[in-house]
DNA sequence: CACGTAATAATGTATAGACATAATTGTACA
DNA sequence: TGTACAATTATGTCTATACATTATTACGTG
């Protein structure tokens, strides 16, 4: 764990710093020029460690007046959202997903999905139910873009879900994930087993390449049975 | 929206090829002699740029080998949780936190609860409900470890919040959001004015500063009536 | 006293060069 | 044939310097 590079070492001693409080949010600290004479080094030495600080937002910098420690945001935290498969063998659970249905919808552009899906488009609509150990935890009701993704008409989904499938074949950049509680309806209480009205944890998420719609599920699960967590450190790494 | 720096705007260029799919996962981008040469300037600058992109998580750099775009992690994602008080009001309605109760714990080790706030110290329990336009969305219990923060024993929470004290006043270093669906009890329901066993979001929060627990929170939302949103560009900025 | 302007202090960006480090490739010797 | 060692290549780090940018402070004039 011991960093080799000055400016790393700069960087962990600050960030040492504001992690244990000893300088708090609005705390100013050393300029470059004081750095550079602790350290014995140049300034694009401090300056390097000082922009990484920048870019973990842990520190903003003004002309002029200084560098401050960064108000933290509690606004940006990082959420672990891992496939299902993996999570559940993780568990030490078997997994498979079972299709429930699988169509092509051709689509008129008034659509309101399709729409969201960047056009008037056919759109793959699957859906089925993840388990654990034969128990159904998860039922999930997806529509895939068959203009983004036209491969994903010829996948036999008896054989990998289609969050799968997609998450190792289509690359994406942007994603939205919305989450939220409802009661379960009478079809999702069917598949997963429970009585009408159940809560249940809804994740929905959206998923583009470069502005255009890729994916969008709604993923149901039993409140009690799944959860998500989201740990968060101030650095990224 | 124009960038100034050449070093970003070298960063923007090979970020957007790799947002529109032009470069796709495990693709060599230019070594840094060609980029510096193709943009007229020194390897510093291009050095710079491609650092940027490192930390970002958008590329990985071997020596001798190249640097490579890597593989999209969905693992980590954005979640914003957003000030409760301050997103009310960006929704255009008023918000109000009406404190339940505020009660000291003088705590015994062995208390659960007080182990994962780090230790056997006092232990202030502050429950209350949020309100938006004089309607109740989330009801709150929250405890607060009056060893590393001893002033919020003085605060008067029919004035702020919890919440919105803490972050104005202490920092904290970790954090961690478990969220997952529950029906409401016979006590949350009566505070948030709905039939027992309707759904409802769970928020538990903890958060820590340098490993020393500050505070435990959960938070119950109406399921339809709040939900969180997670947007995530492959930048963080 | 108020206000515009100049000096100043801090960060921001960029350069050219040097040496370090690590992984791959190539070569020569056993 | 294979293995050890050397050369090459690309990134990693650091330096010393220069000039640009910008917010603050100080000053001087009306």
């Amino acid at each position: 764990m011991t960093v080799k590079a000055l400016h790393e070492r700069i960087r962990n001693d600050i960030e040492r710093c504001i992690m244990s409080g000893a300088l708090g949010p609005g705390d100013r600290l050393p300029i470059e020029s004081e750095l550079m004479q602790r350290y014995g080094c140049a300034r694009m030495t401090v300056n390097k460690a000082l922009s990484s600080l920048v870019e973990a937002g842990l520190i903003e910098r003004r002309k002029r007046a200084g560098s401050f420690v960064s108000r933290p945001h509690i606004h940006s935290m990082i959420l672990d959202i891992p496939d299902l498969a993996t999570e559940v063998i993780a568990r030490g659970q078997s997994y498979e997903y079972r299709p429930v249905s699988v169509i092509v919808r051709r689509s008129a552009p008034s659509n309101p999905v399709v729409a969201s899906l960047g056009g008037a488009a056919d759109v793959l609509e699957v859906s089925g139910v993840h388990f654990a150990d034969d128990v159904p935890f998860a039922f999930e009701d997806r529509r895939i873009s068959l203009l983004a993704v036209p491969d994903a008409r010829a996948v036999d989904y008896s054989k990998i879900s289609p969050g799968a499938w997609l998450l190792s074949h289509v690359p994406w950049s942007e994603a939205e994930n919305r989450i939220s509680a409802i009661a379960a309806t009478t079809d999702v209480a069917r598949h997963l087993d429970v009585e009408p009205g159940a809560a249940c944890l809804l994740v929905e998420r959206r998923t583009w390449r470069g502005g255009v719609g890729i994916t969008q599920v709604h993923q149901y699960f039993l409140g009690g049975n799944y959860d998500l967590v989201a740990k968060f450190g101030r650095q990224s790494g």
